[in-house]
DNA sequence: TATGAATGAGATTTCATTCAT
DNA sequence: AATGAATGAAATCTCATTCAT
């Protein structure tokens, strides 16, 4: 699944990205990834096993991205608890912004429940939020008796923020407002 | 459509639910429900106009049920607002735990982006939250700026705990831990 | 598979003989078939796995008739050998003009190399000829060193004769002709 | 089509003759043909018409190759009649054992019936041996009435011996079986 | 000449929906 | 009202064939 042209195999996904976007999984025809994507109908089949193998290399490559990507904002460990907090909550919203077809089917968790790559790739995400927490816990910084839920609260609250955004929500502010409920929902003194 | 045997519908959609939460829509067949509520696939449409109605019955119904239900529980309007929003979660927590399955599809959120009596009731869900997070403001016990966010912020924190739930969690730590979390995030007194 | 209509079954059966025999495996359409047999395409679907499925239960049911055909016509155990033989020889002929397509398909070989039912049937069809000529050896009327081979023999020529009929070759001159040569072939004293 | 390298060219046709004889014709890809042959997939236009014209030149030729091969072991036609049989046997057998895959895709029969060419090698075939057992009949030597249906036993018994080989079974034996079966059958002296 | 990526016609198969019973 | 056999439109997928390199 190496061989032949990457670029071409990138345009597939980018084509089928908008698509699932858009649509259900069962309401998108290969016939139409094809044509969005200007190839033939069988040139999909050389490059995926089938329309749920293409489906999930569409989200497991995104959700690998996504992990990069929130990997890279977070990279300096040192860095104080809410500075990585932020950068990670910035890096999940920026990727959501620059691929947003892809981000919206990632998010829309249809046929994805059992796949090991994928859920290795998903408690990678919740381990370097986790993280971040937990060592916030031990510089006395944060108190958060569940740092696992918390961690969701951040990944739903963005996915919900991002799916159905409230009429004039810019990105900042709900940058800036999810940081102000977290800081003060999870910081040791409250914030006092 | 709404004759016929009440008992026998709420089988079917009962049958439809615990499917619909293992397998996303296109993988359900209808002969899987026929079969899960023990009757005849036709009779499916006797009490359903199709495959999407059935599937639309589900959600509208369990989201009218919820309304319902955290509605009931914050039945009280004179109540102080923790005492409100403390109901709200309540509500939602209670209908999560009463009804996994439902509760589950309704979350997942597919094909059910434009069906206006969905938006309705999720407004109205949200509108129960909304109003009291803004009576906190005018009473000035809360002080929140965005109170459409930070209800978001409580649909997604048990959203997120419900279909990700972390080890050990239990009903009532999650009503705890959320409370703590919002009260502190959007209590008056905190940001003085 | 044994609910629904076993006589819509077999009309469907006798319609893919028809179309097996005259032309190859894959120049055969399932539409085709559905047409022959006067029924939906997906009709076929509920009485057959697939295609092969429809193809294999076409020849196992086949061969199965033609093994209990032969058996039936050989039935007298102690009749004398050539009897059973000369039985054997009208079990096969007569099979093949009762049901000239369906033993076209079945002697056409092809799909069927490794089917355990089918080599089962094939081997109880061998055996009903090689135990006459055995028994033939036993009681001094034939000596046949290779009573496998000769039972090959008897098979394939009636294949050959069938499918590729001599211009003018009745099916009694082909009886008589084969219990001829098997005669004086294998008898014990050359006929003398 | 009959230039370019004609080793290349047999190579496809052997290659062609193991996957025909291990699977049915619609079960062969022409990657599978390409792939066995190692060359690339294109290179089979360049030899043959199409995946049928590979098909029927696989099996023209062989039958082919299997007339001039008998008609070179009878080449001596004043010999003796047994003693030409005997070669006919010998050049059918030797080609069957010299060339396994092809003698058995030639025998299988599929999609051959109709081919003006094969049909006059067959009938080369058929005459060689018939021509032998005319002259025997002729000379005395031999008293068969039907030279075709004993032609046919003779192809018969090789093909069913080489298609559904008996356990233990030698060329050498084959051979002396059906000629010891054959001299009995047809000799002059046993109707006597 | 040789290749194998690309194609799309056309095959198999599925399954929501119908309807005779 | 209830059924499930029957249907066929429409989907997925295959693979012989082409053609740019």
């Amino acid at each position: 699944m190496q061989r032949l042209d990457p670029a071409k195999r990138q345009e597939i996904l980018d084509a089928a990205a908008r698509l699932f976007a858009a649509r259900p999984f069962h309401e998108v025809r290969l016939d139409d990834v094809a044509a969005e994507a200007r190839i033939g109908k069988g040139t999909i089949y050389l490059y995926f096993e089938d329309k749920e193998g293409l489906y999930l290399s569409l989200i497991r490559e995104g959700m690998s991205r996504l992990v990069n990507a929130v990997e890279a904002q977070m990279e300096n460990p040192c860095a104080d608890v809410w500075d990585r907090l932020a950068a990670a909550v910035e890096g999940l919203i920026g990727f959501a912004s620059r691929f947003p077809d892809l981000f919206r089917v990632m998010r829309s968790g249809a046929l994805t429940a059992d796949d090991p790559e994928l859920q290795r790739s998903r408690r990678e995400l919740s381990g370097l939020i986790e993280r971040a927490i937990r060592d916030g816990n031990e510089a006395g910084q944060t108190a958060d008796p569940w740092p696992e839920l918390t961690t969701q609260f951040v990944l739903s609250f963005v996915r919900g923020a991002v799916l159905y955004p409230p009429e004039g929500l810019t990105a900042a502010t709900l940058r800036h407002h999810l940081m102000v409920v977290l800081r003060r929902g999870i910081a040791k003194e409250a914030s006092a």
